[in-house]
DNA sequence: ATCTATTCATAACA
DNA sequence: TTGTTATGAATAGAT
């Protein structure tokens, strides 16, 4: 119909396109409305330009909702679940991401950080603030490996002192006996365990104060 | 057209009119799909005839709920139920939440920081890293101060019986020599300042494996 | 269903 | 966009 047949296949010019939408849209209303009246039918129409403006035709006495009601039932197809399906799925995709996204925020705000390793997707992530608290660790680890040394040397010391002092007591003890007892008598054949040249080492300071 | 010209009017006679409806309905379905492919329009159409049988078109690369979400959007009219709607907004909401999340993830990372519209907004980025590496620091700084506690402990110990062991030298040798020169004199009039019941504090076990 | 006289829709043009 | 018109398409009524 028109000046010369046409193809059914996209019009490529766009002025042109614009024109035989508008026209052959009018049409299909124009039939829509008339298959109504006529045949005692019910029609819903909704016809979208691809410039996005939209047109639609319902029949009256009846709603498009009613329609699709008819539609949903008739046509077996699960319309309304498969909306509500989509959506149901769509929110929940969208809260693990949430999820996702808030763990990762919190362990990039330093909190939960004791339960990071396990998560193997936020590895890469963990590398940002692991880079930034690897000096951290490093200097501290450093600091605190001089203070446990410092420490075990303390330790050892301590021992030491401990040993010696009790020594000193028995060698102390047995002379005061021996000078108490029978002081006239010099029979003391063993020197002192100890030597008293012994003095404790000075300890390492201001260790305490370096980070 | 036709052998004559009808006017549109409710066909009374019953087989007239579903003729009528099935050649109509052809032409309007037949119409449908040539301006889905003319003009790159989306098309809806359903039609129920008066006996109840249904046809529908709806044009590819779309499906009917789409077309009529845009509708609903367009026309304002309540399609949905409130499941579907409560469901919408609930996508909306969280993905806006995600959009969000995401835009402080990024900066977090030290990304698209170029954007920032202020100076204040990269300070609060800073102050969320090192709030971060601030955990961090306050749990290595537990382990350390417990750690340094200990070692004060055992320095004291250290001095102390350093002290106890200077003293005790000092009598012993005072008694010795005292007890070489002059050994009848009975002169010894101070006890051993340190008791003998002298004992060092057993140290906490594995404090260095605490973290 | 199929045919066909007619009316209708519309492509090209203005 | 709107209107005009030649032409192809749709279809009412008959078969």
């Amino acid at each position: 119909m028109g000046r010369g047949k046409i193809e059914i296949k996209r019009i490529e010019n766009s002025s042109n396109r614009q024109v035989t939408y508008s026209k052959r849209k009018n049409g299909i209303l124009k039939k829509a409305r008339e298959i109504t009246v006529l045949c005692d039918a019910q029609v819903s129409l909704v016809i979208l330009a691809s410039s996005g403006k939209m047109h639609y035709y319902c029949s009256p006495s009846t709603t498009l909702t009613e329609i699709l009601d008819r539609y949903h039932k008739n046509a077996g197809e699960k319309l309304w679940d498969a909306k509500h399906e989509y959506l149901s799925n769509e929110v929940e995709r969208i809260k693990k991401e949430n999820d996702r996204m808030q763990i990762e925020l919190r362990h990039l705000k330093g909190e939960d950080i004791f339960n990071m390793h396990s998560h193997k997707e936020l590895i890469s992530i963990e590398e940002a603030l692991e880079n930034g608290l690897a000096n951290v660790r490093y200097k501290t680890m450093e600091y605190v490996e001089k203070r446990r040394k410092n420490e075990r040397k303390l330790e050892e010391e301590n021992k030491q002192l401990t040993y010696y002092l009790h020594q000193q007591q028995m060698a102390m003890d047995g002379s005061v006996r021996e000078m108490e007892n029978e002081y006239h008598e010099k029979e003391r054949g063993y020197p002192p365990q100890m030597p008293f040249t012994f003095r404790v080492l000075p300890m390492q300071p201001n260790l305490q104060e370096r980070k």
